[in-house]
DNA sequence: TTGTAAGCGTTATCAA
DNA sequence: TTGATAACGCTTACAA
């Protein structure tokens, strides 16, 4: 359609220099009020939009957010968890007026590690939606110099913003000893690379004695979802010692034990009570609707990205620490008050 | 770490000139095999890798895919389906080095139409996941000189790689009346704005009878989700006239469906039979597993990707089609082969 | 086969 | 307050 515009044929149409139309559009520096708002209207009026790329060539800034996703973990985006909290951090961070891009260990035809990734890219910081320790490259950079956030791993060097599992693990206790009213609880834990799920371990195995409770197993589910989730309920069935309770630390784990129960002719609520952690989309469409704590997935992916920018944008600001995000309790109708 | 690695420096070491080096590294060019072997070996050891903003000023190529995923029709990432196939896409497109970035409406302070977006960010083309068939602004960049795909609009002008929808419903209407041998069906189908949705009712409507089917309901679902199918469970229930099978024309639906039947004491398969169209993750889940079309999602994301890149690089193919990929039905336990 | 040099559209430093 | 001008790191004619 029309030909380019560039700071150039804007100068030169307003009768200004380059200089000053970049001045105004970056708010920078001193330029008279007056011309600063007729420049403006005028870039409005033409829908004259600044090139990234020779801004970025220029300033070493991207305003891109690189997105660490860890398929290590075989957690994509069909995992809607953190779809998610991803989703709402995506939301934000436009807002912002940021870019996302995932992050992979290839560009073209060169194999490169995620650091060099970001060097290449020059992502302004990178948030870490889920990441696995184990992976060496990963710690690399959230060692290097670039500002991290993550909603899933706790690291120094990184700042967290994660739900506070403590108090939605004493939530379920209380709930569990002071509604239900019952004693003798089940645990399934997944597997604890998670933080998420040691944490909730931790807490659930310090406490559960205080609020009078008896636990008779602990069981680690062999993965994170649905099927670890059976299996492990498919145990707690065969070894003839009934809990009254089970709460699993993961909706995806309760509904897989919702199904064993269901398929051993096992009535829930009545002859066991299930308690789940997330509130997954999917929990209250089950028979029974799961009674479960619910994370503020939009408040984490929120926080996330405003603290991301922040890191971005006021470096003097300490790179590390953990938020915690309160949770609730969702209840539905695998429990039943007494 | 050590400084700044770009052609020139690389250029300077190894007693070339920066022109060699950029035709080196873009295979371009007439070179000796001996200088290009001899750069490559030294790039590859100091890991340089070429910048990309540079690159982009230079040659208007940015290797970025544009992502509209319409949240307008208020599917985000959240939406297992879809979010499925984009994953697919992103997995190809990366292995051919090509970078996604979601399209939005605004960039920093200004607002902006996606097809101003495209321009600014100079993405080199487009991937609609979801289209809104209102948005006039995303109709507007259909038709637009920007290579698109789609894997679920229908326009010219645009490439759409789905699933075979005729085919899906006459598998199941063979499924109904050659294996299970019933007759007498309902069809829950979800809103029309949606293309699939729309071709799945055709299809189905047009060629029920020559299956010896008979309908005695068609409904259309309020919306798309898993509440739309439950109500719409409720409508028939209601209807006091029963009917021996209820075909879902997605599962989402249909899972909503299955939640109806059960909280109204119908028995599945006995009372009813339920069939889906997707096959998303918790179909096999649910109580009792969906019985439903297979979409491959595998595929279609592939698909998708591989025909948009060869949009991008050969401009002189043709820049509208429709591919239409196999699906497959997957017997669960919702119905019951007589 | 290799080198030279002119941009690409910005930003930033100075000078005016 | 505004205007020149030199980078930024690359690609690409064109010259050597």
């Amino acid at each position: 359609m029309s030909k380019k515009i560039t700071i150039y044929t804007i100068a030169k149409d307003l009768g200004l220099s380059p200089g000053t139309v970049s001045k105004i559009i970056n708010n920078k520096g001193n330029v008279s009020e007056e011309t600063r708002k007729m420049a403006l209207d005028y870039i409005k009026k033409v829908g004259y939009v600044p090139s990234s790329s020779a801004r970025m060539l220029k300033s070493k800034r991207t305003y891109t957010i690189g997105i660490i996703f860890s398929e290590d973990l075989n957690i994509g985006l069909e995992q809607s968890f953190f779809s998610s909290i991803l989703q709402h951090f995506k939301d934000h961070a436009e807002s912002e007026g940021y870019d996302l891009s995932f992050i992979v260990r290839k560009i073209g035809q060169n194999e490169m590690s995620y650091y060099e990734w970001c060097l290449n890219k020059r992502v302004d910081g990178v948030y870490i939606v889920v990441g696995d320790y184990e992976d060496k490259e990963l710690i690399e950079l959230i060692n290097s110099d670039l500002p991290c956030v993550s909603t899933d791993m706790i690291h120094e060097n990184l700042y967290t913003v994660i739900s506070d599992n403590e108090q939605g693990i004493k939530i379920l206790l209380d709930f569990v000893a002071n509604d239900l009213k019952q004693t003798k609880v089940s645990y399934i834990s997944g597997p604890l690379r998670s933080k998420a799920f040691k944490e909730r371990l931790e807490v659930f195995q310090t406490n559960y004695e205080s609020y009078g409770l008896k636990t008779n197993q602990v069981i680690m589910a062999e993965g994170f979802g649905f099927t670890s989730g059976y299996n492990a309920a498919v145990k707690i069935i065969e070894s003839n010692d009934l809990p009254e309770v089970i709460i699993a630390s993961s909706d995806d784990l309760a509904l897989g034990v919702i199904k064993a129960l269901n398929d051993n002719n096992l009535s829930i609520p009545n002859d066991i009570q299930v308690l789940g952690f997330d509130d997954i989309a999917f929990a209250k469409h089950f028979t029974p609707p799961l009674t479960t704590i619910k994370q503020d997935r939009k408040k984490l992916g929120q926080i996330a990205a405003k603290k991301l920018i922040m890191l971005i944008e006021n470096n003097n600001s300490i790179k590390e620490g953990i938020e915690k995000v309160p949770v609730e309790l969702i209840e539905r109708e695998t429990t039943i008050r007494k």
